[in-house]
DNA sequence: ATTACATTATATTAATTAGTATTATATTGA
DNA sequence: TCAATATAATACTAATTAATATAATGTAAT
């Protein structure tokens, strides 16, 4: 159980409407999987394509939605375009969604 | 930036889609609001009825696909039906949503 | 400079699939 | 019979995604 201020409804459909834009953002296993990799350091694009196997214009298209939500930002070095993570709030969801849904349990050793 | 172990493709993939089902289902802002009550603990459907002023049967129909998700459980007491959270996954990541979208910052005093 | 190539983005379209609200009705229990 | 909740059915309104083609930008070679 979580233990939450009270606010009031108003309030609270405000953050839930910018929380949810960010929510549904994330739920698409290809974005998903951009910003995972991109949340672990820098990276440009041909190092997602070659990482996680997505066709170019795909990835370019969702890269663009993680842009357009203000969730990464981009650096340009030459011809290569480099994309890290550019809001706090996701890189803490990432965290919580890497620990429930990735990391390995550790099994239990009977002593 | 977060750290994480390297893990292959498909065990990748596969987390992202069980995740993203997950993220699908929370994207809507009254099925967040009504997760966002129930994970503060157990609530009968007029208790949220009353508390989000959502329109009976749409609370109804939402609150099915959280328990379709396996989200949340449910328990009657005569004619009411107590909702609480099924999925330790899920508390989780309210619990991220809830401090870094509703969270009343605090305010830094001069000195 | 001009050409060519590599990297990334954008535009467009097609195909599919979905989300939501509403109204009415059914179920269960007191 | 009433109160609480769920389900069904419908109607509406679009949203998501993949694919293809093309554009833009930068670098390097000639």
């Amino acid at each position: 159980m979580v233990t939450m201020a009270d606010i009031d409804l108003d309030t609270m459909r405000a953050s839930a409407a910018r929380t949810c834009s960010m929510l549904k953002t994330l739920s698409n296993p290809d974005r998903l999987l951009l910003l995972c990799q991109i949340s672990q350091g820098e990276r440009c694009v041909s190092d997602l394509e070659g990482a996680l196997d997505i066709h170019q214009p795909t990835l370019s298209q969702q890269l663009g939605v993680l842009r357009d939500e203000g969730l990464v930002d981009t650096r340009r070095d030459g011809k290569f375009i480099y994309y890290s993570v550019a809001s706090k709030e996701a890189l803490a969801v990432m965290q919580v969604l890497y620990e429930q849904f990735c990391k390995a349990k550790p099994k239990r050793v009977k002593r």
